[in-house]
DNA sequence: AAGGTGCGCAACCGCCTGGCT
DNA sequence: GAGCCAGGCGGTTGCGCACCT
């Protein structure tokens, strides 16, 4: 297609950003392809509306997300599953890319955070550290070790399809029925992580964003 | 100080969808 | 209705940086 020699990839130059971004003044947010040749940027069309959406729009927020967003982002998580694009639309500011990121690094949080109160529950019901019932039936310890055939070294839950398969079993597990918490305003349920504060005995939060906060040490 | 490791994030890939002819 | 194409979207990869040993 592009007869004048090949594109560019990787990362972009403040050269190019400002080329892209006086093109997009020039031209619209639309027919891609086309502004690529236009503006003599080595790059596709895919390319710029990427760089364009993700980094260089102007009504991007830039930095960490907000405890506000955080919760608006689980929220719409649970409703609509990994449709980042129309959670975004409910974040201004946010990308869908920022977004995706954003939930992969909380789930995995998450994932390391249930592992941790596995293994705590089966030291407090048995006194050894082996699997047991407990454990083995419908946890993230079954689905590393048995069900999807990982190791424990190997698995990792923030990737796809086991991702949304987490997603899902988590949405409805509760570690210890005896310690449970009610649901917050927002439907949400912190036991995994008010658990593994009890267990450090430094239980003051009541945010998923607090515990994140917290090493573990 | 150097090497290893983990994390965050930008960017790419490939499939899907919708509009146009 | 069929085919084409641009754009949208979710999944994945890889790089750079910070932190740890």
């Amino acid at each position: 297609m592009q007869g004048e020699g090949k594109l560019r990839k990787g990362p972009w130059s403040e050269e190019e950003d400002e080329h892209l971004a006086s093109a997009v003044a020039v031209l619209g947010e639309r027919r891609w392809d086309s502004l690529a040749r236009a503006s003599g940027l080595r790059r596709s069309g895919k390319s710029c509306r990427l760089r364009w959406m993700n980094y260089l729009r102007p009504d991007l927020k830039h930095g960490h997300i907000s405890t506000e967003e955080e919760r608006v982002i689980i929220e719409l998580h649970e409703k609509l599953g990994n449709k980042w694009s129309r959670i975004a639309q409910k974040l201004p500011g946010r990308t869908d890319n920022e977004i995706k990121n954003y939930w992969r690094s909380y789930l995995k949080k998450k994932s390391q955070a249930m592992e941790k109160e596995c293994l705590r529950s089966t030291i407090n019901s048995s006194g050894n550290t082996s699997l047991t019932s407990e454990c083995d039936t419908a946890s993230p310890c079954s689905i590393n070790g048995d069900i999807l055939g990982f190791t424990d070294d190997s698995f990792d839950a923030t990737n796809s399809p086991y991702e949304t398969r987490l997603t899902e079993w988590m949405s409805n597990w509760t570690p210890d029925t005896s310690k449970s918490e009610p649901k917050d305003e927002y439907g949400w349920n912190f036991d995994i992580y008010h658990q593994e504060c009890i267990f450090d005995d430094c239980r003051s939060s009541t945010s998923i964003w607090d515990y994140s906060l917290w090493d573990g040490k």
